[in-house]
DNA sequence: TCTTGACCCTATAGAGGCTATAGGGTGCAT
DNA sequence: ATGCACCCTATAGCCTCTATAGGGTCAAGA
C-alpha cells in the first residue's frame, strides 16, 4: 500500500510518516518503479503502534524503548508494564489537578451568577508547589 | 529571590523563566542595582501556576487568559464568566480523555502477566488498531 | 492521445515551546 | 586579587510535526 492509505489507515499526516521514517522510527519501506513507497502490513501494525503510545502520552524516546522492548521477547513484560505504571502515576496526578481547577473555575462562575464577583482563586489552587 | 533560586523551586530552566518573561506571559520582576532579577513570592505561586498549566496541556494562549481569570479587579462579570465556562468545557474534556486513557493504560497493565515471560500482550494490544 | 487531477517524491522552512551557547558583568569567599 | 558560582543579553538550535515549493507518476475520460 503507498503513503496515502497508510496515512488515512492511521489518521496520520503523510508529512508524519515521512518524518517518522528519517528519524528511523518507522523502517523505510520498498519502493516501486516510480519510486514509490510501497508498505506492508507490518509497517501498518508498526505505525500503529507508534500512533496509539503517542495517544497515550509518551515522548518519542519512550516510543522508541517501547518498539526495542517489543523485540526482545525475554524480558519483555517487566519494562514495558514499568513504563505504564509510571505513566499511570502521572495521569492520575494530571487528573487530580484538573479537579481541583475545574472546581476553581466552577466556584468562579457561581460567584458570578450571584451579581458579585468573588476573588478567583485558580492560581492559588495550582500555585501551591506539590506536596 | 534571583532566578536560580526560583527556577529550582518551580523546577524551571533559568532560561525558561526568561523566556516566559519576554513572553509577557509572567511579568518582570524588579532589578537590584547589578540588574539582576528579584522575584516576589507571587511570582513564584504565578509561576508554579504556569508551570502545572503547561504540564497539564494548555496552551501559552490558555495559560495567558487563565491567568487573566485571576486579575481580580472588577471587571465585567459577563466577559470573566463566558471564558470561565469556556474553560470548564476544556477541563471536562481534559478530564475525560485522561480518564479514558487511564483506563487503557491500567487494561495494558492487566494483559501484562508478568508470572508468564514471553506472553505479554501489551505490545500487541498497542499494535491493534482502536476498535 | 492528450489532459486533468489525484496521488507520489525531495528539500526546506516554519510554528510552538523551550534549551543551549557565546560573550560578558557581579559578588562573595579564599 | 583571584576564583567561582551566579547573573545579564542576544542569538541560534532542538523536538515533533506541519506546510510549501517545485516537480514526477498514473489512471480515467474527452
Amino acid at each position: 500500500m503507498f503513503i496515502g492509505e497508510l496515512a488515512k489507515k492511521t489518521n496520520t499526516k503523510v508529512e508524519t510518516i515521512r518524518y517518522y521514517e528519517r528519524e528511523g522510527i518507522l523502517p523505510a519501506a520498498d519502493r516501486t518503479d516510480a519510486n514509490y513507497r510501497d508498505y506492508s502490513p507490518v509497517h501498518l501494525a508498526k505505525l500503529t503502534f507508534i500512533r496509539r503510545s503517542r495517544d497515550l502520552g509518551f515522548s518519542m524516546a519512550q516510543v522508541r524503548s517501547l518498539l526495542d522492548l517489543a523485540v526482545d521477547d525475554d524480558q519483555p513484560c517487566a519494562g514495558v508494564d514499568a513504563m505504564a505504571r509510571e505513566h499511570i502515576i502521572n495521569v492520575d496526578r494530571k487528573i487530580a489537578d484538573l479537579t481541583l481547577l475545574r472546581a476553581e473555575l466552577s466556584h468562579l462562575l457561581n460567584a458570578c451568577d450571584s451579581e458579585r464577583i468573588g476573588k478567583c482563586r485558580i492560581v492559588e489552587a495550582l500555585g501551591e508547589p506539590r506536596r
